[in-house]
DNA sequence: GCTTGACCTAGAGTATGCTCTAGCTTGTTC
DNA sequence: GAACAAGCTAGAGCATACTCTAGGTCAAGC
């Protein structure tokens, strides 16, 4: 019987252990903490933050979530909601989930702004190969790349 | 006889003109030229910037290289060898190549990132549906679609 | 009981990428 | 030739996200 998290410790980390197997700094986890974004940290007698395994997993979804590009703000905002217990799971989903949908949107930003280095790529090929500037320009090869994908 | 720019004139654009044409603001195009981002500007009897069409594909370009996370150290070097002319056309090339590289690991590590994201939304779909905490984690889930893609 | 290392708080400093202000000049229009 | 828009330079200010410093406390080993 191994609670996780409540009170009880299946393991008691200190923040040194937190940042060596999160591979962040101590300063960065203080950091986070001031800004909102740990949950469940407890104190013990000499004031020192305790950590469980559960918060590996939390840094692991932080960063990725910072990865893809959420910002601190919305992650304070995640991390009240999941403060708040299972109340919030309806709230917590939605952000996710508007979330993934940003990111899939972002994906598709970019594969549509890589046309143009592509085109431009090739632009410099032609040119190199040929000695002289090519008369079609490489903006003009992205349209024609969108309009007509994969001929 | 209207001549724009020292040697020809296919059009003579201001400052304004091309802060409206790029959506960009007036401050942003003269500190991107402070930056070393914008080749080819001369000015008039006044002192005043000078532009032409070219520079409007110019800014769509370093818009995309900026939205794929090119830093403005690495555009200022591209710029640089642009003013160079056609012998940096290898060097630029190869940048160009090497961010198109870089901009896919990003896109695989994004899409590597939200599998955790979607584990853990259905995570809460789960916990919803079934009124408590679901006992495979998020983590797991995560774990268990990067292992077998598509099962 | 003293040293050493890890931890504490508060707050300053840094890097990036803009964004705007102040004060002045230039060009155009009436 | 006066008004006004648009441009100019230099430099300050701002948002984001850390990153580190200073000065002190606490716990464990010898």
């Amino acid at each position: 019987m191994m609670d996780a998290r409540a009170t009880q410790a299946p393991s008691a980390l200190h923040i040194g252990d937190i940042a060596r197997r999160s591979g962040r700094s101590v300063h960065t986890i203080r950091w986070y903490e001031t800004q909102g974004l740990m949950p469940g940290v407890v104190r013990d007698r000499g004031r020192r933050r305790v950590y469980s395994d559960y918060h590996i997993g939390w840094l692991d979804l932080m960063e990725r979530l910072r990865l893809t590009g959420m910002s601190i703000r919305q992650l304070r905002e995640y991390t009240a909601l999941v403060k708040q217990g299972s109340a919030s799971l309806p709230k917590r989903r939605a952000l996710l989930a508007a979330h993934q949908l940003r990111v899939h949107a972002m994906i598709a930003k970019w594969t549509e702004a890589l046309t143009l280095v592509d085109a431009k790529v090739e632009f410099y090929d032609e040119w190199m190969a040929g000695g002289r500037r090519p008369t079609v320009s490489p903006q003009q090869r992205a349209r024609d790349k969108r309009s007509m994908p994969k001929a």
